[in-house]
RNA sequence: UGGGGUAUAGCCAAGCGGUAAGGCACCAGACUUUGACUCUGGCAUUCGUAGGUUCAAAUCCUGCUGCCCCAA
């Protein structure tokens, strides 16, 4: 019989992957990794991951489906590979996506190697996204689910990964899963759906920079576009390419930061229409198939989580480098944050954007 | 020191005798497994201040105060 050991966030995706993958035939273990401490904190918090209630209603769960369940501790690898990665990022006037560096170096690099050591052939998770095996290969897919689909923040797997994952939910829709709950009964049914960033419990990202890397972000100018003061900042990471809110600058019109100077600690404002740009130079790049393309590709590009993707040309200048220009220009393309490739359904690979380009 | 102008929410600003537009900012929700964006809602019982005229004043008149400009 095949062994599965599925990550259980405590939350309705996960234990429904769970039930799925035991009705498929798979001998299960339940598992929660443990990313970080909040609930010591006591903070009244409906949509993280890693509280004891959630811990709780993992174990709930596979109690009921009569799976064996740990928690892995993997606080210590969270902090070093996700948290401390966005501290520096942010410091170093990038805007990072946690949920990627997590999904990497944790649901899938350090859950692997637990299913290594408990023999277990696959691992599974409730990220909405489908693998599909093919005599090439295995291919990453969108979610059946558009809505809900995951596939922008799993562009980082390998072919030994997708080898190895199971996405129960792929082909389902969130209502299905719900449902699926709710017939099985189990407590997390109608729980809400996590968001935001699960270590920042109040939204002050900036404040758990601080407090992380003991920094205090030193004020600085707001300039416009040509340069001239035009108010005071509170320091670089309270901001990123695109963001309105917050800057307390009122000038008649909306006002948008276009631009971080780290060197000359100032944020660049301008108005809407200045913040579109059609290429950047992307690096780090993942490419599914494991054979980088020698031409030049064209194909759909997501510039961030919720981006519809973006007709766009991917040349490479490098292995694991490319540039990537949009047919239109596109709002807010932002350093830090990922590009991911599509062919239709079907994720080609995916890095970091690293800065725009000008044509 | 004369002469002129102007004072409306945090900022800009409409209003010109009939009982406070709008924009920006801000706040709160919604949306969202990243940051953002976006959307919806809220936001001056009061118009520098003290009086006066009037049924009725932010709107007219007078004093005072602040700021701006010109002349010295």
């Amino acid at each position: 019989m095949k062994t599965a050991l599925i990550a259980m966030s405590g939350g309705v995706d996960s234990s429904i992957a769970a039930y799925l993958t035991q009705q498929a035939g798979y001998s299960c273990i339940g598992c929660t990794m443990k990313l970080y401490e909040n609930a010591d904190a006591n903070i009244p918090r409906e949509n993280t991951c890693c509280s004891l209630d959630d811990i709780e209603d993992a174990r709930s769960v596979a109690f009921r489906l009569d799976m064996p369940y740990y928690v892995f501790q993997m606080t210590d690898l969270f902090r070093e590979k996700v948290i401390r990665k966005f501290c520096d990022a942010y410091c170093a006037g990038r805007t990072p996506n946690p949920c990627i560096d997590c999904n990497r170096y944790l649901k899938f690099e350090a859950l692997l190697a637990r299913a290594d050591a408990l023999h277990c052939d696959k691992i599974v998770t409730g990220h909405y996204a489908r693998i599909e095996e093919t005599d090439r290969g295995y291919l990453l897919k969108k979610a059946a689910d558009p809505a809900k689909d995951q596939s922008y923040v799993l562009y980082m797997l390998t072919q030994a990964q997708l080898a190895r994952i199971l996405f129960p939910l792929g082909g389902l829709q969130k209502q299905q899963v719900r449902a699926l709950a709710e017939a099985q009964g189990f407590v997390n049914a109608h729980k809400h759906d996590s968001q935001d960033i699960c270590f920042v419990p109040d939204g002050d990202y900036a404040r758990v920079i601080e407090t992380q890397t003991g920094i205090t972000p030193e004020p600085g100018d707001f300039v416009d576009l040509q340069g001239n003061v035009i108010g005071r900042h509170d320091g670089l990471i309270h901001y990123t390419v695109g963001q309105r809110r917050g800057l307390g600058i009122a000038i008649g019109k909306p006002a948008y930061v276009c631009g971080l100077d780290v060197p000359g600690n100032r944020v660049v404002i301008g108005e809407n229409a200045d913040l579109f740009r059609r290429a950047c130079i992307v690096t780090g790049i993942n490419w599914i198939s494991g054979e980088p393309p020698q031409e030049p590709v064209r194909c759909e590009a997501k510039i961030r989580y919720r981006h519809p993707g973006q007709p766009a040309l991917l040349e490479f200048t490098d292995s694991d480098t490319a540039r990537l220009t949009f047919d239109a220009p596109q709002r807010a393309i932002t350093a830090g944050q990922a590009a991911v490739f599509y062919d239709g359904d079907t994720v080609l690979g995916g890095g970091e954007i690293l800065r725009t380009e000008n044509e």
